[in-house]
RNA sequence: GGGCGCUUAGCUCAGUUGGUUCAGAGCACCUCGUUUACACCGAGGGGGUCGGGGGUUCGAAUCCCUCAGCGCCCACCA
């Protein structure tokens, strides 16, 4: 049956990877193979694919298929992370369409609505991974709340809380209105906002006397607890031990002297508000200031807002310096660009605020995470360029608020008994609890009853932290035989921007739990932007449908348009274009195919001399290209392993070999030739599977009838061979020689069928394919003179070689003769130039030995060009 | 405010310790071509004073200084 002249995608990737599948080629089992493995990055349970999932996905594929072919037990595995703040929002939202508010749900009402939708639309995106092609170890799928992933979590949380690196503090942190939790560091976002200066005064207790301060954040004046001067600021010196009273509130409070204060900058007087700011609280630690908080858990003023009590603290911002203008205390309001953190998920304006959080202690646990990257080379960054930042941020860690209060996650396993600050103990069950609470208190009569558990969650990455260890039980069964095999995973594909979230601390818990990293290398990829380099993103809508996408092209054309421009670490400005050049390149390939598959019957033994040479030649270039391959592969250079493969085959196999060897007007192909052809293609096609899994099967089944384990899928990466140079140097100047033939048919607009010939002024013996010329170039004859003949025609050089074309009359010796002048002229400047740098003596005491020889070769040669090109004018 | 990085052809990017292959690749573009694998194609071609300026060197896209533009990370000055 003739095959389509376009290649279907969509015909055969179901089809195949259902194969894989059903065979199991996907799934590891530890045996005594090098085991070869990858964590992938665990999406959000609810998420779907984007772009940024289809690169690194398609980037852990890539690596995973190379190291199966190579014959090491690679191992993918899959899993989704439960997304505590993320999928909560989502919940919340879901609900309230159905007019359902989450204040009126008990905990457990809720978290049934949560597991609805995590069965109902969790795990989608696994599905549209597998139309990509990844070949995950399926059986392996794990969710981050999975019965034993949490108990590896909790086991981890009393662990740490042993050491006494878990602690609970009241701290200062960042506060979310909108969903009513904390935030870590890493989940801000600050962001350049226009607003004001407001200059505001403050009346001196017992005087006419104001003191004016500056502020952009007027309404926390009802939370000031002190007014704060630098000591050696000489225009307030009449200020010390005087107090002053706060607008509105009409408070008194301190003055106080502190060089935390810049001089430069307002009027040099602060106002502090120790329950909402980060420096105000040090401050008010440092001078024993009262606390007042001012604000409800949404942001809206509480009863310390007196009349402003229940609005929303940008109404109240509003008002407030209404109020101040009418009492005549607001001084000045000028333009102000300041930072505003906002939530990462929600986008509210984050609010600094104080509360009972857990923490966990981090400088002591980062120094092997330190050392692992920076002083030693067990694990690499991919592109080291990441170390610097790496470093900045490890040396300067802090601790890690590791409790949210909301209910989707791993609640926190501490029990409450009392009212006093210490009275909770941490236990695995309410069982254990309770024991370990009657001995703390000293109380024996304390039940079950008596316990409340913390209704905070942990934070999201607090389990995902643990991820390379607990996919392989390692934190509840250290000793297993999985976590011994698979772990330390070899590699990690993921973006730059949870490096810290994430990867570091990934690194962090490999050594505290394994005492060994958790992967060896960690490839960071770009961000994917669109054509005006804007972040791919559902809020921009900028994001084409992934699913689409592959419908359109296929998925290995998708696949192929990602790795084109996806160098390591550098954003790629994607655009569909790419994915039509990855479906131009699979036609390509499936009509080499056409040609290959449409060679049948009336094989002759007889050798094709000229043939077999190119054959010759195809496999020391297959071998020269597979020698970079690998090398690329060695340092995550995938683009441009992919570009190597896509011009070998492209250039070298189609335009080169194939054009070659192809019969011209239904000669036949002798059997040898076809044969050979055959195994350089599964060559092709073995190097090509893990960019292009899809076609590469699918041709590679074509071929002939395979056996289940004979799948191209479980085939084996080539292994190179040193590859003969001179025959690709030979090659190389064939080639051009039949370059310049074409180029002089362009160039005198004759045709391809009319045949020419060519004189070339050399001794037979130096030039090779002479052949491979003959046909490509369309040669009538081919000869090898010593001089040029006098006859009328034209002449051109490759390399040292000069080459004549007898022509009747067309050809205007005028007009060669200017150009072989200009010619002549660059080549005089050229050795010009390499004289010049071989009489210097400098250069020749200094330049190496090697590089000198080079300049005396590029002497000669210039020195043989120009007494051809000299001859040559001779002659006209 | 502190730190890091980038600027090479119209576009996206390679260019490892300064010296063959150093000025490259892919795409786009222009010209010609309907030769039975492929027009999702073939053949040929044009295109860059390597961001500006200065310096070190026999020699600089590559090292140093400086200016300009862009990006990222950290901190959060009211």
């Amino acid at each position: 049956m003739a095959l389509a002249p376009k290649f279907e995608a969509a015909q055969v990737e179901d089809k195949w990877y259902a194969y894989w599948k059903s065979h199991r080629f996907f799934a590891s089992t530890p045996d005594e193979r090098e085991p070869y493995s990858i964590v992938i990055p665990p999406p959000n349970v609810t998420g779907i694919l984007h772009m940024g999932h289809m690169l690194n996905n398609s980037l852990q594929d890539i690596l995973i298929r190379r190291a199966r072919m190579r014959g090491y037990n690679a191992c993918w595995v899959p899993g989704t992370d439960h997304a505590s703040i993320a999928t909560e929002a989502k919940v919340v939202a879901k609900l309230k369409e159905q007019g359902i508010d989450k204040n009126n749900l008990s905990r457990e009402q809720f978290l049934d609505h949560a597991w609805d939708w995590t069965n109902e639309y969790g795990g989608v995106i696994l599905q549209q991974l597998q139309k990509l092609g990844c070949s995950c170890d399926w059986d392996r799928t794990k969710f981050t709340l999975d019965p034993d992933m949490s108990e590896s979590v909790i086991d981890v949380f009393i662990d740490l809380h042993k050491k006494g690196l878990i602690y609970r503090g009241f701290r200062m942190v960042n506060w979310d209105p909108e969903a009513k939790t904390t935030l870590s560091d890493e989940e801000v976002i600050f962001e350049e906002k226009p607003g004001f200066l407001y200059h505001i005064a403050y009346q001196i207790e017992g005087s006419d006397e104001k003191i004016v301060i500056a502020t952009t954040r007027p309404e926390t004046l009802l939370g000031d607890t002190a007014i704060c001067i630098h000591p050696d600021d000489e225009r307030y010196t009449s200020l010390k031990g005087k107090r002053a009273i706060v607008p509105i509130v009409n408070r008194s409070i301190p003055i106080i002297f502190d060089d935390y204060v810049d001089l430069e900058f307002g009027t040099g007087c602060l106002k502090v508000t120790p329950a909402h700011d980060i420096n105000d609280k040090a401050l008010g630690e440092k001078h024993d200031l009262e606390l007042i908080d001012i604000l409800n858990p949404d942001a809206t003023l509480n009863s310390f807002g007196l009349h402003y009590e229940g609005k929303d603290r940008f109404v109240v911002r509003k008002e407030i310096v209404e109020e101040l203008e009418t009492l005549g205390q607001l001084i000045k309001k000028e333009p102000h660009t300041h930072n505003v953190g906002t939530s990462e998920r929600t986008k509210a304006v984050i609010e600094p605020r104080l509360s009972d959080q857990w923490f966990l202690k981090m400088e002591e646990l980062a120094k092997p995470a330190i050392n692992a990257v920076l002083n030693s080379d067990e694990i690499n960054l991919v592109p080291s360029k990441f170390n610097n930042t790496y470093r900045h941020w490890m040396e300067n860690i802090r601790d890690w608020n590791i409790s949210r209060q909301l209910w989707w996650g791993h609640q926190i396993p501490a029990y409450y008994y009392g009212d006093g600050k210490e009275d909770f103990v941490v236990a695995k069950s309410i069982k254990e609890a309770l024991g370990l609470a009657q001995q703390k208190s000293g109380n024996k009569n304390l039940t079950i009853d008596d316990l409340n558990q913390d209704s905070d969650v942990l934070d999201t990455w607090f389990s995902s932290w643990l991820w390379p260890i607990s996919v392989f039980d390692g934190i509840r069964h250290p000793d297993n035989d999985e976590i011994n095999y698979y772990y330390p995973t070899q590699d990690l594909v993921t973006g730059p921007d949870i490096l810290f979230f994430w990867v570091a601390r990934m690194i962090i818990s490999g050594y505290e739990y394994r005492g060994e990293q958790p992967f060896s290398n960690v490839y960071l990829t770009g961000l994917v932007r669109d054509k005006q380099g804007k972040k791919m993103s559902k809020q921009l809508g900028n994001s084409p449908d992934a699913l689409k996408l592959i419908e359109e092209f296929g998925a290995d054309s998708v696949r192929v348009g990602l790795m084109l421009s996806a160098a390591a670490g550098n954003d790629l400005l994607f655009d569909e274009s790419l994915c039509q050049q990855g479906k131009n390149f699979a036609n390509k390939i499936w009509n080499a195919y056409r040609l290959i598959d449409g060679w049948e019957i009336d094989y002759s033994l007889e050798e094709n001399k000229m043939n077999s040479k190119t054959l010759d030649w195809y496999e020391h270039k297959f071998n020269s290209v597979l020698l970079n391959v690998d090398d690329h592969f060695e340092k995550y250079r995938i683009s441009d392993a992919l570009m190597a493969v896509y011009k070998l085959i492209w250039d070298d196999f189609c335009s080169w070999l194939l054009e070659a060897v192809k019969p011209t007007y239904g000669d036949p192909i002798d059997l040898h030739t076809r044969t050979r052809i055959k195994v350089l293609f599964e060559n092709n096609l073995r190097v090509l599977h893990p960019f292009m899994p899809f076609l590469t099967e699918e041709l590679w089944q074509q071929m002939s009838t395979r056996k289940v384990e004979e799948a191209l899928i479980v085939s084996s990466w080539p292994t190179h061979k040193k590859a003969d140079d001179d025959c690709l140097t030979a090659f190389d100047t064939a080639t051009k020689i039949i370059s310049g033939v074409r180029n002089f048919r362009k160039e005198r607009q004759i045709s391809h069928k009319e045949e020419l010939s060519l004189f070339i002024l050399s001794d037979a013996g130096e030039v090779y394919y002479q052949e491979l010329i003959h046909k490509m170039g369309g040669l009538s004859d081919l000869t090898f003179v010593s001089e040029t003949p006098k006859l009328s025609g034209a002449a051109f050089r490759v390399d040292t070689l000069e080459c004549f074309i007898p022509l009747e009359g067309t050809v205007d010796a005028e007009t060669e003769k200017e150009k072989l002048q200009e010619e002549l002229k660059y080549a005089k400047g050229f050795l010009n130039s390499v004289k010049k740098k071989l009489e210097n003596e400098r250069f020749v005491s200094n330049a190496p030995e090697q590089v000198i020889e080079i300049e005396r070769k590029k002497q000669a040669d210039a020195l043989e060009k120009i007494s051809l090109l000299e001859k040559r004018l001779s002659q006209l």
